[in-house]
DNA sequence: AAGCTATGCAACCGCTGCCCG
DNA sequence: CCGGGCAGCGGTTGCATAGCT
């Protein structure tokens, strides 16, 4: 089939050195991103093209803000995973200087197990009806219990491993899934959306960001890529969304 | 203090879809 | 139109370290 997207001999793998972090930057200073497969040549590194364009985008980039994630960042990550799933680069997108990888680290390491212990589903951002439902409506985040604590087995446990047969149809979360069927409560909960009940006020349009003049040719080409194909599958009309449990 | 366990994060892997010849 | 190469994405792994016994 097809030969490997680099040539894994005579490669270093595993952490940066901070002299292979500084040959990238330089290059990159110099040269600008792109054409990632001849950047380690270029540069005189021994990596290759997919790690450097990892290291640059998850750590050398100079937007990168770094640190804890804000109340405010939370909650958009949760809002924004109610509505794309798990489509991390999106929502990476609406949070300035964050990573796809940081996001999604930081949705399994911590936000995950928020809304579990707050008794929500975080495949589906419902309430878990096994769980006790949470008394308030902004229920306290119980970090103290165990019971359900998620350790990395725990976690990878929720979620089944992905099925290579090629059917592109898994990239559709169950959150998508669920917001086809949900139309009971969609319909409750869309009531308390539009009376503006919701404490952080983000736009959530996703479809239409900017006008297609100004967008970057890399949005199109998100565009292009996650929306056009999923859309039928997933939202076209966001004035359309179901709202979640935690946009009440 | 030492050993063990849980956690967080960086990096890797494999798949997908776009682009171009 | 087709196939190969590439970038990008999401899932997973593995290491470092903090916390606990």
């Amino acid at each position: 089939m097809r030969k490997p997207c680099c040539d894994k001999q005579g490669n270093n793998r595993g952490a940066w050195s901070a002299q292979e972090d500084q040959k990238l930057i330089d290059y990159i200073k110099t040269h600008g991103e792109g054409c990632w497969r001849s950047i380690p040549e270029a540069a005189g590194l021994h990596r290759c093209g997919k790690s450097c364009r990892l290291r640059w985008i998850n750590y050398l980039r100079p937007d990168i803000k770094r640190g804890n994630f804000g109340h405010d960042e939370e909650d958009l990550i949760i809002k924004l995973h109610a509505l794309l799933g798990n489509r991390w680069s999106l929502i990476a997108g609406r949070l300035p200087g964050r990573t796809d990888n940081e996001v999604k680290n930081y949705w399994n390491s911590h936000l995950q197990k928020k809304l579990i212990n707050m008794g929500i589903d975080p495949n589906n951002h419902r309430l878990n009806q096994i769980l006790p439902r949470p008394r308030a409506e902004h229920a306290a985040p119980v970090m103290a219990t165990s019971t359900t604590t998620g350790s990395k087995n725990n976690v990878a446990a929720t979620k089944p491993k992905k099925i290579s047969n090629g059917d592109s149809t898994d990239r559709v979360s169950d959150t998508a899934t669920c917001l086809e069927d949900e139309n009971e409560e969609s319909m409750v909960t869309q009531q308390a959306a539009t009376s503006g009940s919701s404490s952080i006020h983000i736009d959530l349009n996703i479809a239409a960001p900017a006008p297609p003049g100004q967008r970057t040719t890399f949005e199109n080409k998100q565009e292009n890529c996650k929306w056009g194909k999923t859309s039928n599958t997933v939202v076209t009309d966001p004035s359309s969304l179901p709202t979640l449990l935690l946009f009440r």
